[in-house]
DNA sequence: ACAAAAGTGTTACACGTACACCCATGA
DNA sequence: TCATGGGTGTACGTGTAACACTTTTGT
């Protein structure tokens, strides 16, 4: 990056564009979770006005002094406890009367996540944090209900173009898992053997020497995958579609 | 949208949250044209400080009542003079110190356009305005540099998952043309036979019962792209990878 | 007739699709 | 031994990759 020289004249030019520098900015964070049966989003009730006793997704607004991405991972877990994980960024709302107490402009991030991994603890505003199945949810704080459907939106679209699905499972997991999943995920039915054929093509999966245990059929083995070989089908685009 | 009740609490919360309602907005307008060889994108030389001289991407401040999607649009018009264009928004960059005059979030839209259809004019802030190949780029104002790289990734993923590139070329037009563009696009050499067959197999293109004129060899056949199908492919889905 | 680029055809091979079948376990 | 889901194999059609060939124009 450049150094600029910063004149006395910037001071002025800042003085006359006053007028502009009065957005708030925030951040909102949509956590998709899978518990092995359903898929879910992190939500909280809000404690506070405005909308006070709705359900929304945590966000909050950005301090002057820090970057919006330290921002998303902040607020994350300022409001449900959660610690800090990798946010996506996917879209940025900034209709005029969006927030009723001023112009706000909100960044949209989105993360995927084991639902099982962490137990969300509301805090800050939030007077309760909890995981709500996707097709439970009914009217929700601000514009929230568009910003969640377009986060449903970009996971529609993200599964059928990378790995994805890795960071919804534990670590080590069946194929019949994976593609209850994906099923879950696209609203579709696969072919097993099929979709078995796809994936461990992919050689994104590595088999481990384990099995399930403790159920009534014959057990599963279990997966775990290969986050360099992640990496490069990252890179070079891929479609997946059964 | 639900109403909400706004009552004087909401008055007295937005001056408990005065010391964070004073960001900028900005939109930036990466548009890349086409003219047939290279790929282009649409730069602004600043006649104002802060980088005054230097070379930017187009963009502005955002008015505290203009949406930032309408926003985009009247920006791009202020300083070059093209009209109102459909811009897509990819990305918003918020690093704290990125503007040297004041905390600026700024919003990034991109375009694709047949560069020979207009010609841009610089007003406003902007001392010039002119199209300049993507590989002649140097030092470039603020973080435009890193803005520039982050639309072009889009637009080369994109190119992939999309039938782009009809924007960039002019209405009719012809299937070397369209393998010409897309070359450039993604640095790849493609096989003239198969670009043919898999452009042809996707339905999206029409063929006329026109021909070039005035060359010196064979003229080739002339096409449209059918729109309609055009939105069934971005729909459903695809890759592109000769 | 020649150069240049348009446009077509052929072949081998990889991959997707649909479907049938076998396997290991607990009850 | 049966039910249940795990796991494998095959046969067919479609799509891709590489390459050679024919066609149409201006000069």
């Amino acid at each position: 990056m450049t150094q600029v020289q910063i004149s006395s004249d910037l001071q002025a030019e800042r003085k006359r564009l006053d007028s502009f520098f009065q957005f708030g900015i925030s951040v909102d964070c949509v956590v998709f979770g899978y518990d092995g049966q359903n898929l879910q989003v992190l939500l909280v009730e809000r404690g506070v006005e405005p909308y006070a006793g709705f359900e929304a997704i945590p966000g909050d607004l950005v301090t002057l002094n820090e970057d919006i991405t330290q921002a998303s991972k902040r607020v994350l877990h300022d409001l449900t406890g959660l610690p800090d994980i990798y946010l996506e960024q996917i879209n940025t709302f900034g209709a005029v009367h969006r927030h009723p107490i001023g112009r706000v402009v909100t960044v949209v991030y989105y993360a995927l996540l084991d639902k099982n991994l962490y137990n969300p603890h509301p805090s800050s505003w939030a007077s309760e944090a909890y995981w709500k199945n996707l097709d439970a949810i009914g009217e929700m704080a601000f514009d929230h209900r568009q910003i969640l459907e377009a986060a449903m939106a970009h996971l529609h679209h993200k599964v059928q173009h990378q790995p994805i699905g890795f960071e919804l499972l534990p670590e080590e997991f069946t194929l019949a898992q994976l593609q209850h999943l994906y099923e879950t995920i696209l609203n579709t039915a696969f072919d097993k053997g099929n979709f078995r054929k796809k994936m461990l093509s992919m050689n994104v999966l590595i088999p481990l020497d384990k099995t399930q245990k403790e159920v009534r059929h014959r057990p599963a083995r279990l997966f775990r995958f290969d986050p360099k070989r992640y990496e490069q089908l990252v890179q070079k685009g891929f479609l997946f579609e059964l």
